[in-house]
DNA sequence: AGTCTTCTTCTACGTCGCGTAGAACCGATC
DNA sequence: GATCGGTTCTACGCGACGTAGAAGAAGACT
């Protein structure tokens, strides 16, 4: 399963916030308030890549990028947590049972859409 | 967030797979294959239970129960991942949007039926 | 009661992942 | 080719986890 550090898990944050391709010492900067050294930074990063969230060019100062979204990230996590279960249904049916109903709402329209276009 | 080593993953597994109260020894049994010590099933159990994710009774051999079932943990672990989103309807709209069919019909029915209760 | 047996708790060690960074190395620029 | 910023290598400390021996406590047996 994904299991980031702290420091890993600030860096990928900032890569998604950002969207673009970031630097080694932006990075640094952005993290002023830990005063971290540049080498600490290629580390994370490297590990991070390692673990395939994070790519880089080959460009002088070095241009890192989140390899997906935030938001495909955390689906994808649900999905990972969901592919543990061995009945779904049940993990799914507590899941929903306890979303807040706005949500639900929303939901329930994205999966009518869903449907919609299955049947077409 | 949940953090369980390999064994600690197991040991839970099995206590959901039971269902009912297990006793020390019955797990060391149910793990032969790894040889390990009753104490260390012990170990494993007692850090099980400062993560609130298990509770025993005061019987001479001691009898250990999980607190919750495996779906409402991992319907939490979903929310738990959820909650961490900054944009929390993207991220479900990219899950929902890849749930097999059976499952995306599933969840409207049950949606559905979260509605009548909320109109009520 | 005194001891034997069994279960429980304490303490500890090796390993691994992560935060952290110095040292060595490399590529461009003057 | 010396210098300077950027990159990689190597390493250390710490906390979590797998692992278990040693010490302590609660009954059982005589």
């Amino acid at each position: 399963m994904n299991t980031l550090g702290e420091l890993e898990r600030a860096v990928l944050e900032h890569l998604w916030s950002v969207g673009g391709p970031v630097t080694a010492a932006q990075l640094r900067d952005h993290f002023a308030d830990r005063n971290l050294a540049l080498t600490t930074v290629h580390t994370v990063l490297s590990r991070l890549e390692q673990k395939d969230f994070v790519t880089h060019d080959e460009a002088r100062p070095r241009q890192f990028t989140a390899r997906s979204t935030r938001e495909d990230h955390m689906a994808g996590l649900m999905h990972e947590v969901l592919g543990q279960a061995a009945d779904r249904q049940a993990v799914l049916a507590r899941f929903v049972g306890s979303v807040d109903p706005a949500e639900a709402r929303m939901l329930r329209e994205l999966l009518a859409g869903a449907d919609d276009a299955a049947a077409r």
